[in-house]
RNA sequence: GGGGGUGUAGCUCAGCUUGGUUAGAGCGCUGGCUUGUCACGCCAGAGGUCGCGGGUUCAAGUCCCGUCACUCCCGCCA
């Protein structure tokens, strides 16, 4: 017999009853009494009820015992009788009588509950995250994380993508974000950084000829952590084809993220092709480049209305003379709702820094509300039919300039959504948001600024770039696919024209000798003959979070770092000896106190 | 860097609004009892720098100031 075990502890069912069996695993629970105990064993496929009859020579040392020790038994197993039949439990039907036991490695008095649904705060989950992982709910994810890679491995293998490695020490570079740094000890004085994606790397492939390329690539932003961002590091599913349209990529990728979000998640995938919007229209009608597209609510500009003939609303206005525009978000079957719900809006516009939020609610006579007065019926009817409302429906007002204006009539669209209702649980809603800008001006400087990725074609190519009368309007072939509000990926069709890039980056205000420095590597190769090409990333730790239902990201990755970006289990980042700073030429200066 | 929330037993939390006897509960832990439980049950017990420092007060877990930690958000994330 296996000195361990014959079976797991969840594979065990009424056909093996007579049989005898060893089993091993985590003393999950324990029920005393007194002349009979029992325990449930646990392993990672599941539990196992072990009885201990009272005359065992061994039932002091199973009273001993205390959870989460690793124990191994021997035994038949028998049948339960009806009444006592676990039906909560695979193997409720069975137990195991053990007539030998092993105490393989006692554990001390737990710091945190494995057993039983109490989870305990952040920092005692990290610092004790072996056991943290024991408990159900992180086998689970962990285990859906595994599947859900596995299944992106062989359908990225069966559609021809090759899985190449990059390297994890390379170069800084100057755009993005901060760089994790490694100092040189053969070279002092300079430094390799980790990098925040294979992106160079990936277009390099390219360029080699390796036609369709993905990884599951590690990338490491030295940023500060939010609910859906580690800190630290994160894991793509890295894509790149050559000779590929915007299409191709999305034809490459999108079933294959129907197809493990039909398989592994909670909600079905709402049916027919992902919707493509462009990004000028998801900041009109969703006031974000990521819309979630569960809530029904549609903004829309009503900035003519409030300029009417006859419409007194100087608030407005007077800042509409200034270039604010004023969007609209309806409030379906609103009118009914009590005074309360309208103040209790505009507080909560306020406590979001806005001025507040205006309303008008619909009758069938017209318009009510403390703005409506200095509507006229032009500007009522004007405003219902840009909306597309009716009688006893309300509608909220944001005016601003364009871009915070957008921006705001997004996050109230998000809020009516949640206080009306409306917002769609059941389901998972991708959509693509395509035709980003290429460029954005900085509002305080008036700098033209890349808007998303420098190395992204623009549409129209060479010719966009040098007869456009204002940058800002030259899209790119750039996306990004969203999922139910979260931004899962960002992609591009990349520009792998070195004549296009100079021009393009010069529009940047950067000289060909910055660019010939900071990027000599891809510059260097599309010089030497570089397929057109383009790809994706979506993450995969978001992926997962969304697939098991998790509000915070550190739920689907084993080991995370927390807030601070440190790791209580390991204590990352600690001091290194002196000798260690003297290899790689470093010397510490703290900052003064 | 900024804003919000939280910090009380090993763990999860109540008590703080309105200061006042010995700071409580559940789980866990220790001892005892318990032969059909599966959140087993019953009895008893141990366990507290109320994050830390300062202040107000006759009196501070409770009020004030500072500080630290954790977390959520803003900034940041080509």
């Amino acid at each position: 017999m296996h000195p361990y075990r014959t079976h797991n502890c969840g594979e065990l069912r009424a056909e093996k009853v007579g049989t005898t069996v060893r089993l091993s695993g985590w003393v999950h629970s324990k029920r005393d009494h007194g002349g009979l105990l029992f325990l449930d064993l646990r392993d990672h496929y599941g539990l196992t009820q072990v009885v201990v009859a009272g005359d065992a020579p061994f039932f002091n040392a199973v009273e001993a015992v205390r959870v989460e020790s690793v124990v191994t038994v021997t035994g038949p197993v028998v049948a339960r009788s009806e009444d006592t039949v676990n039906a909560a439990l695979a193997t409720g039907e069975v137990e195991v009588r053990i007539e030998t036991f092993d105490l393989e490695s006692p554990a001390l008095t737990l710091p945190l509950q494995v057993a039983g649904g109490q989870e305990a705060g952040e920092s005692v989950r990290l610092s004790y995250r072996f056991l943290d992982l024991r408990r159900e709910k992180m086998q689970r994810n962990l285990r859906l994380r595994a599947d859900v890679i596995a299944m992106i491995r062989r359908r990225m293998t069966e559609q021809g993508f090759l899985e190449i490695q990059t390297p994890i020490l390379t170069a800084s570079s100057p755009e993005g974000a901060r760089d994790f740094l490694v100092p040189s000890r053969l070279h002092p004085g300079r430094f390799y950084a980790l990098p925040q994606a294979p992106q160079q790397f990936k277009q390099l492939l390219m360029t080699s000829g390796f036609d369709r390329y993905f990884q599951i690539a590690p990338c490491f932003r030295d940023e500060d952590a939010r609910a859906d961002r580690s800190p630290g590091e994160f894991y793509q599913l890295d894509v790149e084809l050559a000779f590929a349209t915007q299409e191709d990529v999305f034809h490459a990728v999108e079933p294959l993220l129907r197809d493990v979000f039909a398989e592994f998640g909670s909600r079905p995938v709402a049916d027919g092709p992902f919707p493509q919007i462009a990004w000028r229209d998801a900041m009109l009608r969703y006031g974000t480049d990521k819309p979630d597209l569960r809530n029904p609510l549609e903004i829309a500009d009503v900035t003519a209305a409030f300029e009417l003939e006859g419409v007194t609303f100087r608030a407005f206005r007077s800042q509409i003379e200034k270039g604010a525009v004023v969007r609209a978000i309806p409030a379906p079957n609103a009118a009914a709702r009590p005074r309360s719900f309208f103040d209790g809006l505009n507080r909560w516009a306020r406590d979001e820094g806005a001025a507040g939020l205006g309303y008008v609610i619909f009758d069938e006579e017209g318009g009510k509300g403390p703005i409506a007065k200095f509507l006229t019926p032009e500007a009522v009817s004007a405003i219902r039919d840009a909306v597309g409302i009716g009688p006893g429906d309300a509608v909220f007002f944001v005016c601003d300039q364009p871009a915070p204006a957008a921006a705001f009539a997004g996050t109230a669209r998000t809020k009516l959504g949640e206080e009306l209702g409306l917002i769609d649980d059941s389901v998972f809603r991708f959509c693509w948001t395509v035709d980003f800008p290429m460029y954005e001006r900085e509002a305080e400087t008036g700098k033209i600024l890349f808007s998303h990725n420098p190395f992204s074609m623009p549409q129209g190519g060479l010719e966009a770039l040098e007869t456009a009368t204002d940058p800002e309007d030259i899209l790119a072939w750039q996306y990004d696919i969203v999922c139910n509000g979260v931004e899962l990926s960002s992609g591009a069709i990349r520009n792998h024209r070195p004549d296009i890039m100079v021009r393009a980056f010069a529009i940047a205000g950067y000289s060909l000798d910055e660019l010939e420095t900071q990027f000599p590597a891809l510059l260097q190769a599309f010089r030497y003959g570089a397929p057109p090409h383009g790809g994706i990333a979506p993450g995969i730790d978001r992926i997962v979070m969304l697939l098991a239902d998790e509000p915070n990201i550190r739920e689907v990755i084993p080991f995370p770092l927390n807030q601070q970006a440190e790791d209580l289990l390991m204590g990352a980042p600690g001091p290194v000896s002196d000798e260690q700073l003297r290899e790689v030429h470093l010397r510490t200066v703290l900052p003064s106190a």
